[in-house]
DNA sequence: CGCCGCATTGACGATAATCAAACGACGTGG
DNA sequence: CCACGTCGTTTGATTATCGTCAATGCGGCG
């Protein structure tokens, strides 16, 4: 469809064979969002299922008394509201654009159907929660064990590996993100955020400013985040 | 198999015929395991597929500095040890007897080609997966937004619900856990732990002691919860 | 030009971790 | 059967991390 995102690659799609991907393909429909609006939100009934196709979205959960969770962010070629599918009735959280964007959307009957028909699709659908399963456990174990400050310097890692975009110097995160953002991603508050960013900045091992971030010693990173308390000055 | 379990009414294989369920057990074997023993290892290969059919077991993960997450309890009944037919090649984490335990073990090939055969087998799983990562994401809610107060009436409310047996007075959780484990599964310390336990008991919202807990004013617990400040002394 | 949303910074306080010690129950072996 | 040792638990004192409260600065957009 011009957008140059390869359906046939998508990992979702794995060994199905052309015909089949067309004729699932022309039972989507394409839906555009603007920036700052939602495809769906937290505790809507859930009847669709979505892939991204174009944009960047931001997947957040709120808890009864104002608290915020940041799900995860995507980008292109990722599946994303697909509880119905999953089982569940009501999304559990909301996407919301971070870019302007477009998704392919199916009925989730129709999804389910498919699987039906070709238990490829849905191997490798279970491959796909699977993982994500992985990764929510993963942060479940950081969260439980881990410091504030290493918390965020993996998330930023995260962020560079999933939208970096080399830059003039070092390497930037191509996702507008604010300071509450991350700190909504990692379980901390704003001002915490913006003290260790601080500091970061001033070390030189990042940069960037309102809504923009830029690596510039992802070793340095790592280093923290592989433990051993680096060499201070 | 005289256990009193009985896998027609397995959330896995609903929907399956007698026959195809009947051969798919034919090809599982049995695996027993006695308590304080482990069916598997964290970062092992995982080439097999878990159903506990008796005991109880606990899945954990360890971070490098010794800290310790209790991922989930589980009992009969329930799926576990399946990271390779998710797309994992490695075990995620442990998953230790707390009570002398039972499993039913396939080969992970043998159960992908068991749902590529049928369909209705796959989405099961994938029902199963969404399920937990729903749970997964609710509890990376919970620990990001909520005190540990809280987090620790979470757990023993769930875990009333899971394994609560009607006891003299209350209910009972019959699962040997220590105030070790209940922290490890709220991601708090076994101090803190134990003084909110002890300070519930002097209010008589619990009861219990080494390694028993019982619950006398669940009630009083799901005020907690759902938070309001609760009428105090 | 002025407002609004995002970000920075400082002071303070509280929740929960850490350090430290002792107790009680249970199981084991003498 | 009792003594002993281990493991789980309790409790106290102290500290530190991080959240809360408060105010100001900055940059973009209308």
């Amino acid at each position: 469809m011009g957008t140059g995102l390869d359906l046939r690659r998508n990992q979702l799609f794995q060994g199905l064979n052309g015909c089949d991907l067309a004729d699932l393909l022309s039972r989507a429909r394409q839906k555009s969002i603007a920036k700052g609006s939602a495809f769906f939100h937290e505790q809507e009934q859930a009847a669709h299922c979505h892939l991204l196709t174009g944009g960047q979205i931001k997947l957040t959960q709120n808890s009864v008394e104002g608290g915020q969770l940041v799900v995860r962010f995507l980008g292109a070629g990722e599946v994303f509201g697909w509880a119905m599918v999953l089982g569940t009735t009501h999304y559990p959280g909301t996407a919301e654009a971070v870019t302007d964007s477009v998704a392919l959307v199916w009925e989730a009957e129709t999804m389910r159907e498919a699987m039906l028909a070709h238990p490829t699709l849905a191997l490798n659908a279970l491959e796909l929660v699977g993982g994500r399963l992985h990764e929510a456990q993963e942060r479940l174990l950081e969260l439980a064990t881990e410091r504030v400050e290493r918390r965020i310097a993996r998330a930023v890692l995260r962020l560079m590996a999933q939208a970096g975009r080399p830059a003039a110097k070092g390497v930037e995160v191509a996702f507008p993100l604010s300071r509450q953002d991350l700190a909504d991603a990692v379980g901390a508050t704003l001002h915490t955020v913006s003290r260790i960013l601080a500091s970061w900045e001033q070390r030189g091992v990042l940069g960037g400013g309102r809504q923009r971030l830029v690596v510039l010693l992802p070793d340095w990173l790592e280093a923290l985040v592989d433990d051993r308390a680096i060499g201070q000055l």
